[in-house]
DNA sequence: TTTGGATAGTGTAAAAATGACACAAAGACT
DNA sequence: AGTCTTTGTGTCATTTTTACACTATCCAAA
């Protein structure tokens, strides 16, 4: 099978996999996408993991992730970033995590390097229910989440922090929004990624001397209160920032 | 051969490598560690190449990262993070390419993701004409560095970009130094690292208000010129540091 | 022993960024 | 008309950053 030197270029590498964090923000919190693998592992381990399969060989790691991402969400040209590799030798052993894995094709004894990504979707785009391949995946909140199969909360962990780290240094947030959006919906974003409260008027100014927003001449509708205006993201000011080697906004 | 499901332990994944960016800092520039493959592929690609090799089975990565560097230089418990992984399907292809691969027991037409790893090595600790093990390891100027075999270029600049990242958020740049140094070393080394010129006065000012170094009532012997003071990392205060979520230094 | 060469070591002032903080305005609903 | 909820705004004190130049110390060579 892949033993075979010559590999035929459509075929699954069982020694490597990508998993995906696909992020999303339901405007009050950070979400992610997981699958519910079902009663099979119900006593043998959490049912819950991140969406991922094994590599084929002719793709690269990036393609794989985006592949896995397109499949489950239907979604393309999402913004992705690699988190990093992970991988203990054997560290599938248990026969519901053979079960699984049969079903993703892997063999059950090998052992699997995974490449682990993040991605930003707008949750919008992919409401699971409407879905018609994974209707067993869903969003939940990060923070809610305590156990994953696998090694996929630790993974989770990663992704969490590298997210944060980027957050930090490219304005990538606006991935996880609306087109349009007000400045308390950016504001609770960042607050969610970062885990911290961040005040609101120093925040407003940090946010609005980057330039990169524009201010929509419209305001939100049918809301018990004082309408936002709402903003967008400029791409074009913001690709001007980054010539000038601009690479921190310094939260 | 791999093609059994039930590996044995000491096994060699050949789907799977490690490659090493070491660096070191010769108290002027920052270098790398560097292979010659040898006249081989001369005609064919470059000479130059990482230290890296296949996983085995029964280790996980970061184990096989601290194995690479060991067998290469000797040394062990030296600072080590991943990069991140690559791997393009079939980037193995050249004449060449297939020879070196089958002298590290590749099969020549395998597909291979490669986890990359960087670590800082005080550069004192590691001669490499004193090595008995690899006489064509060497020690050269990254910035001198314009191509390497296989992707390892590419790889290279992907761990100067992450240490670059790193050495703003934690003090690593000691693991570079000898155990007693100037400011002025690591002055030069915040600057070789960052690329870029820092100003002498504030950075001694903010180097010293991080207050993690002890200053060594001793002096440099031997410079034709005013002798420095010695300083010395101090891991305890460093540790108070992090304890209270310190994250930034602010290069 | 004097002198020149080289690097170490030091302070200040202006500008920019940060952090803390409170109240009026707008619309929806009753 | 009144209440509820969220928006949107400014200032001041503190800290951080940036730019900048001269003296001190040691070695070596004259």
């Amino acid at each position: 099978m892949h033993n075979n030197p010559k590999k035929i270029a459509s075929e699954l590498n069982p020694n490597v996999s990508v998993d995906c964090v696909i992020f999303g923000f339901d405007l009050e919190k950070l979400t992610v996408l997981v699958i519910d693998r079902g009663e099979i592992s119900a006593a043998n381990g959490p049912r819950l993991a991140l969406p991922g399969n094994l590599i084929y060989d002719n793709e690269n790691l990036d393609q794989a992730a985006s592949r896995v991402l397109e499949e489950l969400t239907g979604l393309k040209d999402i913004y992705l970033e690699q988190v990093g590799a992970f991988g203990d030798p054997f560290r599938i052993h248990k026969e519901s995590d053979r079960e699984w894995l049969k079903s993703i094709r892997a063999q059950p004894d090998a052992r699997v390097i995974t490449v682990a990504y993040f991605s930003l979707v707008k949750i919008e785009n992919y409401m699971p229910h409407a879905s018609s391949f994974a209707k067993n995946a869903g969003w939940a909140p990060v923070n809610e989440i305590s156990e994953l199969a696998f090694d996929h909360f630790e993974i989770l962990q990663a992704a969490k922090e590298k997210l944060k780290q980027k957050i930090k240094i490219q304005p990538i947030g606006f991935n996880l929004l609306p087109e349009k959006f007000t400045l308390s919906q950016l504001h609770r974003l960042y607050e969610s990624i970062l885990d911290k409260p961040l005040d609101k008027r120093n925040f407003r100014r940090k946010i609005q001397k980057l330039n990169i927003l524009s201010n929509l001449k419209e305001k939100q509708r049918g809301v018990p209160h004082k309408p936002s205006s709402l903003y967008e993201f400029n791409e074009e000011k913001y690709r001007e920032l980054t010539q000038i080697g601009f690479d921190n906004f310094g939260f």
